[in-house]
DNA sequence: TTGAAAGCGCTAACAT
DNA sequence: ATGTTAGCGCTTTCAA
């Protein structure tokens, strides 16, 4: 591809430390000549000399590389959650190689040594794991990590999540004020803390309105669209319970929910109304409204890589923010 | 993080060599005694040793990584073409380096460098440039790298777009069908493949309609949904032309469309219809009928990671390739 | 059937 | 002010 260091500095006529020193900035602290700076930074443009980055990270032990690993690229979240840590981790010279898990364990387990044996330097995932794996537990892993959107219930890991409690609280309290009776939960993976966190708040606010929480309205598995299509069918099949309301707990649920509704000319009117965790553009021009919790995507992906950063500079001690998210009602 | 293969060695008490050949699947070849290669990988298994990629990829010169640029992770067409690469990149033991240009020229120059000094092993790129940068005329790029959805004219590269003509010629042709007569084009950079083919596409469904084409009907900027705001408001702006189409060419300039329309009552109704190219699966649900073109994205992506996987073994030859989209009428 | 040693391109400790 | 050299962890040629 490009030369390499020895042969600049043949050319220079210099060792090639000489050109290392120069090509990495420290010429003066090491009070190489002008002289010499001149000739070699001329070589090294006449050559279009680019330093082999990776021979670079072999030597140095770090890669300038973040791993990124994700449930779904295609859920509108995880896209742009991606986007924004794209952005913000070149901005201090890191790339991102990115993962997705299909929100399966197995396939995280895989990816995540994948990208290790890859030596990324640090570490941003929305795990499907129940419990941490990447600190002591399973991996024991050397490398600042972070956990975005689910949380872990461990001490040694930091991790970034909007207020999922309060997100579903206020939402489900919404929908209770319009008058609606019976909602149903259509959520994903039980076991995350995400799921967990927004059917507390659905509880909760239930509760509040002096509606007693019935597990029966309870539907959880996964957080693919064809789960919120099943789950619908469920949740507005059996009519004895005149179900009049349907939390869905992502956009990909949503998504099914509405071909579901579709598909069978259920009416959502004041007596099915639909609300959903996270928000999308496209909501504001549906032809039924549905109100939303928009978490702060731009400030979860800058706590993100603020607190890998943070790490890599050799800032220790593990933190934990949650942000809080904001209701649309429409 | 790991053991050496050295370490390993010592504790086998062979050599490296030895251990090398065993866990690279050639103790066979090598005729290692059964007894030996049963031992190193017991303690490989004990030692939960793996290989340091990034130390074999010096060596062997080859990262098992692939390299993908796209302008926006946001764009619901981006991020699925991506998720999908991941995956098939995946399944033959490559990961996806990721990066973002934003659809500028500098940034695209910056991020191709970056991987490259990277030594990514191939790349897969929605450029922005207008000519072939990757090949020859600028980076003499010495890697297996395909273009995908904008295509360039150049006999040096492959690429793999969709039908943009024809799609853009079908959904016209169909709004035209509905008694159109005065659609406007609102699309993104000019200089690029796709926007051109669309354009011609436009024209052509225009005048077999029967309607000649009026440049003063077409508004080009690019791809971000402001740009499609502004654009929506400049062509319903000046009301003498009675403007009862609005085309759009990628997704987020329809959602900035619709939100120029929306916050100023605009009737979207038979005297004022919108197309749009790129599907959305919330598209099936807003109060508005908007037809769309919708792109095998799943076929793209497999091409593409096709061809890349038949260059790197070898096969060698420049293919171009053009995927039918399809029009879904709504 | 296995081992010794060179070398990938770079950085940095140590010389000079 | 600049050069020599070891070494990062691995694969592979050549030797034994």
């Amino acid at each position: 591809m490009s030369k390499t260091i020895d042969e600049i500095a043949d050319i220079a006529g210099v060792s090639k430390t000489t050109v290392s020193l120069v090509i990495n900035g420290r010429g003066e602290a090491y009070r190489i000549s002008k002289k010499t700076q001149k000739k070699i930074l001329g070589i090294v443009e006449d050559n279009k000399y680019v330093p082999d980055q990776y021979a670079r990270s072999f030597r140095l032990k770090k890669t300038q590389t973040i791993g990124l690993i994700v449930p779904d690229l295609t859920n509108f979240f995880f896209s742009k959650i991606s986007h924004e840590i794209e952005s913000l981790a070149r901005e201090f010279d890191h790339q991102i190689l990115i993962a997705c898990s299909d929100d399966d364990e197995d396939t995280e387990l895989k990816v995540i040594s994948n990208l290790l044996a890859r030596r990324i330097d640090g570490l941003i995932i929305a795990s499907v794991m129940k419990k941490d794996i990447i600190t002591k537990d399973i991996l024991n892993l050397k490398i600042p990590a972070v956990y975005i959107d689910r949380r872990i219930e461990s001490e040694n890991i930091s991790w970034i999540s909007s207020d999922n409690y309060r997100g579903a609280y206020d939402l489900i309290h919404h929908m209770c004020g319009g008058g609606l009776k019976k909602i149903c939960f259509l959520g994903g993976i039980k076991s995350i803390s995400t799921s967990k966190n927004r059917l507390r708040g659905y509880r909760d606010a239930l509760e509040a309105n002096g509606i007693s929480f019935d597990p029966s309205l309870v539907y959880q598995s996964n957080y693919t669209t064809s789960s919120g299509y099943d789950m619908a069918e469920q949740a507005l099949t059996n009519k004895t319970r005149a179900v009049d309301g349907l939390f869905t707990s992502s956009l990909t649920l949503l998504e099914g929910t509405l071909r579901y509704v579709r598909g069978h000319g259920e009416q959502v009117s004041n007596s099915l109304q639909i609300g959903t965790y996270d928000d999308h553009p496209f909501l504001d021009y549906l032809s039924i409204n549905i109100s939303s919790v928009r978490q702060d995507i731009g400030k979860m992906a800058a706590v993100a890589v603020d607190m890998i950063r943070d790490m890599l500079a050799g800032k220790d001690g593990i933190k934990h923010e949650v942000i809080k998210p904001e209701l649309v009602i429409r």
